[in-house]
DNA sequence: CATCAAAGCATAACAATGCCATGTATTGTC
DNA sequence: GACAATACATGGCATTGTTATGCTTTGATG
C-alpha cells in the first residue's frame, strides 16, 4: 500500500453535504467539491458514488443527534429525563429539518447501525431507571417502552417536518407522554409535572 | 380555445407512476410515458413537469387512503371505529409503503390540501361520536386527540415503512392508544378490548 | 360550413447530473 | 532507490428534466 486517504477530507465532505444541507443549497457531485481542492472523484475514492454520501451523512445525522441526547444527562427524575429525551430529540430535529429527512430517507443501510440503536438506548436506560425507582411498573417492557416514546417523538417530529402539522403540534408530546407513562404505572399528577419540567424545546444546535 | 386536454391521460399518468412505485421500478419522464403512446410533453402539458406529476401522485395516495378511512365505516362502538380508522391508516401504508414515503416527501404542496384534511376529519368524528356516547370525557379536544392518534399511526407507519423498526412493531399502537383513550376519559379495560377488537391489520388493497 | 387561432403534441436539442475509463502523480514498503 | 498500489485529475458517457420550435388538431365564430 502506497497512498492513504485523509480521514479529514471524508470528514470535510460529510460536513460540507450536511451544511449545503442547511443551507437548502442542491447538494450534487459537482457542487459538492466546488471549492474544497479536491475533485469529483475523491467522493468515489471515500464514499463510493453519491448513495455512499448520503449513508454517511445519514450516519453523521444519527451521531449528532447521539450527541444531543448524551447531553441531556441524568437526574434524580427519571420521568423528566425521559421527556427531556423526547424533547431533545424533537428539538434537534426541529433545528436541522433537511438532515432529519435524509436520515430517514432511502431505506435504512447505515454504515453502522448501532448508532440507531444507541438514540433508542438512551431511552431504554431512562425507562429502566424509572422502573428502578418505583415509578413505572416492574412489568413494563423497557424496550418497549421506549420505542412507543421515540413512535411519538417521530411521528411529531415528521409531520411537523413535512408540514401537516405546524410547530405548535410538538406541545402534543405533553398530554401523549402524560398518557403513556401513566399506563406504565405512574402516578397522572406526577408524570405530568415531570413531563413538563423536561419537556423544554430550548434551541438545539444547527448543524451547519 | 381549441383542443382540450383529455382527463383519462392525466389519470392513466398517475395510475402508471403509482404502479411503478409500487414495482419499484424507477419513474422517470421517459420511463414513465413509454408504451403510454402519449408524448413527454404530455407531462408538461397535464403535470408542469416531473415535480407536478408528484404533486398528483401525492394527491391521489389521499385520496385512496381518504378511501381506505372510508371503507372503515361506524359502528355502534366509536372507540373500536377509532382503532379501526388507525389499522387502516397503517395497512395502506404498509402495503403501499413507496406511495406513503412519496406522500410525505418534499413539503406538503398538494394541489387541494383537503384532501390531507379528510383524513384527519374521519379521527375527528370518531372522537366526537364516543365523547357524545360517553366514551370520552366532555371536554376532551377532539382535534386534539384525532391529532395524536394520527402521530402514532404516522410514526409507527414511517419507522416501520423507512427500516428502523420491524413490521411487528405495528403492535404497539395497541397499548399506546389504549394509553391515550384511557387518559381521554375511557374505562381501561372497555378501552382495550375495543381497541383490540378494531385493530385488525388485515390486508389492504395494494395499489398497482 | 369554412376559417382561424389557440391548445395539444412530437421532435430534437439543451444543460446538468452521476458515473466511470484512462492516465498521472504520490507515497509507503522492500 | 525502485517498485507497486493507491489517490487523484481530466474528460467523456449515458441519462435526467426541461424547453424551443414547428406541426397538428379542434372548437368557437362568422
Amino acid at each position: 500500500m502506497v497512498r492513504t486517504k485523509d480521514p479529514a477530507v471524508r470528514a470535510l465532505l460529510i460536513r460540507r453535504a450536511a451544511g449545503m444541507l442547511s443551507a437548502r443549497e442542491p447538494v450534487t457531485l459537482r457542487s459538492l467539491v466546488a471549492g474544497t481542492g479536491v475533485s469529483t472523484m475523491a467522493v468515489y475514492t471515500y464514499f463510493g458514488g453519491m448513495s455512499g454520501l448520503w449513508r454517511a451523512v445519514r450516519q453523521e445525522g444519527f451521531t449528532r443527534l447521539a450527541a444531543a441526547l448524551d447531553a441531556v444527562g441524568e437526574t434524580a427524575d427519571p420521568v423528566r429525563d425521559l421527556a427531556a429525551l423526547g424533547a431533545a430529540y424533537v428539538a434537534n430535529a426541529k433545528a436541522n429539518p433537511d438532515l432529519y429527512r435524509v436520515m430517514f430517507d432511502a431505506g435504512f443501510d447505515l454504515e453502522d447501525p448501532a448508532a440507531a440503536d444507541a438514540t433508542l438506548q438512551a431511552l431504554v436506560d431512562a425507562v429502566t431507571r424509572a422502573k428502578a425507582r418505583g415509578r413505572f411498573s416492574a412489568h413494563v417492557d423497557a424496550a418497549g417502552l421506549a420505542t412507543q416514546s421515540w413512535t411519538i417523538g417521530h411521528g411529531l417530529a415528521s409531520l411537523v417536518i413535512h408540514g401537516p402539522l405546524p410547530a405548535e403540534a410538538f406541545g402534543h408530546a405533553i398530554p401523549m407522554l402524560t398518557a403513556l407513562f401513566t399506563a406504565a404505572g405512574d402516578e397522572p399528577a406526577r408524570a405530568r409535572r415531570s413531563i413538563r419540567k423536561g419537556w423544554v424545546l430550548e434551541h438545539a444546535p444547527r448543524h451547519d
